[in-house]
DNA sequence: CTCGATGATTTTTC
DNA sequence: GAAAAATCATCGAG
């Protein structure tokens, strides 16, 4: 690897050390001997190289010999060393050799796979992200917008605030780490690279380092870390993921009603049992009553109309309770602590209306023809019509029986 | 664990 | 488009 070199006291990058950056032209420089094999152990003089009756092979293997033996020394000495490198004579030679086995070698692995190719999964956890409302241009926007998209589309009612609220806050705290982390990996890279960059600046100095080698090595530094990225992203899209069919998947999280709001319940249905279809206010006040949405109401009452119709015995005794609490609740007038008419709002009011007696308690029981609005063949009266607005039933309506 | 009750969702019907 | 009907999935008592 390439750690602790010079770059300490080295000081600033400068003209020096880039004038490899001119390298090409290096050839110019020296007499471009063919780079014939040196020996690494430097050994005795003589062979082939005193042929020539010159020593510049030798003075090349000097030099080789010190830069093989630099990072053993102490940094003063080091930096001495490098110092008197650069300035031998013989530096620009074996410059231009290592230049000429760069080309040699550099053309090898000039065609590994430069352009990554955009990976398709990786654009696709991106895309997810932003749509998610967690990667997005910083704040709350996105998320906000990520809510009420997944809300909306899920059919879920606009009032379950408070699971509302808890998907958010679940996904800002994603979103929080999401972007810390990315940040971290961000300034790690750029940190690294610079080191990097530096280290080869330095490195240039003796050896030819060309500025495509400098962006190649950044290349693989930021694949190195965007493929660590794209890890962090991967699991964030799970866990938006999870979140999300956890928020949007309300089956798994089923509870049953309070013990309060199922009285409510009964207590209209029973008290409408000729035609319990509560209009859309009586099903927001019975929302409101029972701490539950609109939509479940209509669950509910869809729910227990089709249960009801299917086993009237079943029912009944609980129909002849509801009927006997709501007797009593109109008889008493308001002190009854579950009369939902107590509320005073009065947009549905059950105070003792005809259903009450149709539903009075047959007291030998049985289903006979004991069907509390039910027709004979099994239906109420009539399919409600999506009537509009007013709502001529409640109470008075049902009085023709 | 079983099983009935129950809230929610999906499909069908009108 | 709303309700009915069928179905699913979980709860909770035993």
């Amino acid at each position: 690897m390439l750690q602790q070199q010079p770059l300490t006291g080295s000081g600033p990058p400068n003209g020096r050390g880039l004038a490899v950056s001119g390298h090409p032209g290096m050839h110019a420089l020296g007499p471009a001997h063919p780079p014939s094999q040196r020996r690494s152990d430097g050994g005795e003089a003589g062979l082939e190289g005193t042929e020539n009756g010159h020593e510049p092979r030798r003075d090349i293997g000097d030099i080789l010999q010190q830069i093989m033996t630099i990072t053993d020394q102490s940094l003063d000495e080091a930096q001495a060393k490098k110092h008197a490198l650069n300035c031998h004579r013989m530096k620009p030679a074996l410059f231009s050799v290592l230049c000429e086995i760069k080309e040699k070698t550099g053309l090898s692995m000039r065609n590994n796979q430069e352009e990554e190719p955009q990976d398709p999964q990786l654009v696709r956890l991106d895309n997810m992200l932003l749509a998610e409302g967690v990667a997005g241009p910083e704040k709350g926007g996105g998320a906000a917008a990520a809510v009420s998209a997944a809300t909306s589309s899920g059919g879920m009612s606009p009032d379950s605030s408070l699971e509302h609220s808890d998907y958010k806050s679940k996904l800002s705290q994603i979103r929080g780490i999401y972007h810390t982390e990315l940040e971290k990996y961000e300034q790690a890279c750029t940190e690294f690279t610079t080191h990097v960059m530096n280290l080869l600046r330095e490195q240039s100095r003796t050896r030819p380092v060309t500025p495509r080698e400098i962006e190649r090595m950044v290349g693989i530094i930021h694949r190195k870390f965007s493929s660590i990225q794209t890890q962090l992203k991967q699991s964030t899209c799970e866990a938006v993921m999870i979140l999300r069919s956890r928020f949007l998947d309300a089956r798994r999280k089923r509870r049953n009603f309070s013990k309060q709001a199922t009285e409510g319940l009964n207590q209209y249905f029973y008290s409408h049992l000729s035609n319990p279809y509560p209009s859309e206010e009586a099903k927001e006040e019975l929302a409101k009553q029972c701490g539950i949405t609109v939509s479940q109401v209509s669950n509910w009452f869809g729910n227990k109309r089709i249960r009801y119709k299917k086993n009237i015995g079943k029912f009944q005794e609980e129909a002849n309770l509801y009927a006997m609490k709501t007797a009593l609740g109109a008889s008493h007038g308001d002190d009854s602590p579950h009369t939902p008419n107590s509320t005073g709002s009065g947009s549905f009011s059950m105070s003792g209306s005809a259903d009450l007696f149709l539903g009075a308690p047959p007291v030998n029981g049985e289903q006979s023809a004991y069907q509390m609005g039910l027709q004979s063949n099994g239906n109420w009266p009539s399919r409600p019509s999506p009537r509009p607005g007013a709502s001529p039933d409640t109470d008075h309506s049902d009085n023709s029986d």
